[in-house]
DNA sequence: TATTGTTATACTCTATAACTATA
DNA sequence: TATAGTTATAGAGTATAACAATA
């Protein structure tokens, strides 16, 4: 009996670790599991990091706009943005044109705060991709592109 | 003003789009929900695929390894396990030399139907990565490969 | 009539804690 | 005492349907 743990991949078959689509979900496990472990002191805001990124980029934007850029039920956004506010991190104003609207925006405090967890985010990012060149990197990111542009390409042919 | 729908991308700050952690959750929500629209008649099974192909490496494995193998909790794979037994999948048999232990077998029918199913998965991953070379392919998967030993690597050393 | 935000509701997925049976 | 599997339970996260206000 040898004391050494068998490893997790040790129990995964190679056909199984080529494919792009279980390597995307087992690191997207992994990396959250990870992000949610090391990142504290910023409330609910860390797992909304990329929503609030794009709050900053189009402030006012509509939540129904928010919703689809992140492909979530505009009904399932509601608490998000709520719980979000309650932490000061948002503010929702009335659009003046169109009274059905609620814009939404990062608080001065918000855009503070987004800025010290990009800190930590940079951080994780960095751990993550850790051992990768520059060329490697810049691949991948074309990769991952490429797959998110085929999926909504055929997400608008399906047009179930 | 313009016909044309504002597309999503539009919405995404460029510093935000290079961010491999980005990428991949918005690449395993977009696959996934492609995933189950385009596969069917395959009941609870398609989400499980990857641990299927786990258990048909690795013939009679613990619970207990099957759960670590995909980040489970123990706990949280027995309704998973439930159900594809009462679905014809898998069956559990007690282990001979520790009777705590249920090892876990694909039935003759999953393993025919599995193979049937790895057809879909085929035909989904082919669609996710057109237009990627066989290099770019390559480097993917390392870089991919990479990230997810970097992940654990740091999961065993932080060792809470 | 259609759209935006909201509410009520239910479903899925997950972990924690406690239990059981074995070791 | 520790481990494998189970159960009860609770907490996220999500979608669907229906509603109010507005267009």
């Amino acid at each position: 009996m040898f004391p050494l743990p068998e490893t997790d991949t040790a129990l995964i078959p190679q056909d199984l670790q080529d494919r792009v689509s279980f390597r995307i979900r087992q690191l997207q496990i992994l990396a959250y599991k990870r992000f949610e472990k090391v990142i504290t002191d910023f409330g609910s805001a860390p797992r909304y990091y990329g929503m609030l990124k794009i709050i900053a980029a189009n402030p006012g934007i509509a939540q129904i706009r928010l919703a689809e850029a992140i492909f979530l039920d505009r009904s399932s956004l509601v608490p998000i943005i709520e719980t979000l506010t309650h932490e000061g991190w948002l503010v929702r104003k009335p659009a003046a044109e169109d009274r059905r609207v609620r814009r939404v925006y990062l608080t001065d405090e918000g855009l503070r705060r987004l800025s010290l967890l990009e800190v930590e985010v940079n951080r994780h990012e960095a751990r993550m991709t850790k051992g990768l060149s520059p060329q490697s990197m810049a691949t991948l990111r074309e990769g991952l592109e490429q797959m998110a542009v085929n999926l909504t390409e055929q997400d608008q042919t399906t047009k179930d």
